[in-house]
DNA sequence: GTCTATAGACCGATAGAC
DNA sequence: GTCTATCGGTCTATAGAC
């Protein structure tokens, strides 16, 4: 006689088990912010405990070293990124599209969400480029983003002399820029103001139109 | 009788001083170029010892810490941009000064040797602005950036919609943009074509003209 | 009673200071 | 060349869920 036993592959998550993805989430949040406040080697991993109100042995349950905390990170706001880039309308014009991404960017960073990490490390690097998931967004989000930078020369509205991986790096570095910084410690303008003269500054060049 | 006598505050400096300042020289440039290659925090003293064939405790007869390292040569950048900027033909048009100094930013970051500093570091930061040989040196550069920057808005080459204080921080930002590296690591560029093209991409933007 | 997660002490290495 | 502080990472005793 058979009794119906649930499928183990199946199950829906346990209590436990979801509890686990929410400290997960609650981990790469506080990461991410710690990430973008005071950057990689200034963040301490008994801080990120701290601010998740764990104890430091439970993060490392969860991730086996700090380069694996910032991977995390990454793969969080790559994540963030794809599904912004995804949303956005697909009949714009491509010069727009380009231009909402860059704002994403700023807007992002102005937030304090945007982690930055040194790019020398290499031991980071190393770490990043093993997780799959955010190599992939990467190719993805950069893929699109070199479609409408190509779309957009060809129509005549973005620089058709500019090699499109110049475009591409321009673009990504707006998630960097310490203009966005040093604008908001001059205190005059609101973040919304700083983020469309930085906009302007970057499609329209400082040089008079 | 009376025998002549070195005046104490006229007398040329002795060998010895001679020599402290040379390896005070040497020191300086061994920890620009580190600050260049990896930045202040991957920066170790040892190796700025090592570097320049000094023992570490000589270091600390020269500077008191660290962080005095790290003001020392950012008043020596300071110093010879002053000097770049004093140099430039003072008949050239406004804007053309700008790129010129836009360039020879860029070119002494290509070149490996524009210290860059965690601008979120506090103690590093009031290190910085005890010096005053750093403070008047950045305000004497921006005072004359900001003079050519608004000749050329009056002249109608700049966008005078532009604030002044935004032009020149986005300036200065060329000083640490890693657009330049990346196109670096890219490979396909000279270094002189990378500058003209991110100096290209600065003042007349993506956007085609 | 068993099992797991936690808290917090602890260790080793490294780097700044003197 | 030594001292000390800090930080990444580990270990162990305990509390609590089931």
């Amino acid at each position: 006689m058979s009794v119906p036993v649930p499928a183990p592959t199946m199950a829906k998550p346990s209590f436990k088990q979801q509890m686990l993805r929410a400290r997960e989430d609650a981990i790469i949040l506080a990461v991410n912010r710690l990430l973008a406040e005071k950057g990689f080697d200034a963040m301490t991993v008994d801080e990120v405990a701290a601010e998740v109100g764990i104890a430091k042995a439970s993060l490392y349950k969860h991730f086996p070293s700090k380069e694996d905390l910032a991977a995390a990170a990454m793969v969080h706001v790559m994540g963030r990124a794809q599904t912004f880039v995804q949303a956005l309308p697909a009949d714009a014009a491509p010069l727009d599209q380009l231009k909402a991404v860059a704002r994403w960017m700023m807007e992002t960073q102005l937030a304090g969400q945007m982690p930055s990490l040194p790019s020398q490390n290499s031991s980071l690097r190393a770490t990043l480029m093993n997780q799959s998931a955010y190599m992939d967004g990467l190719m993805t989000v950069s893929d699109q983003l070199g479609a409408w930078i190509e779309a957009a020369q060809a129509q005549g509205v973005l620089n058709p002399k500019l090699p499109a991986i110049a475009v591409l790096y321009t673009l990504y570095a707006r998630a960097c820029d310490p203009v966005l910084e040093f604008l908001k410690a001059n205190g005059q303008y609101t973040d919304t103001q700083i983020v469309e003269l930085v906009l302007a500054t970057c499609f329209d060049g400082l040089g008079a139109r």
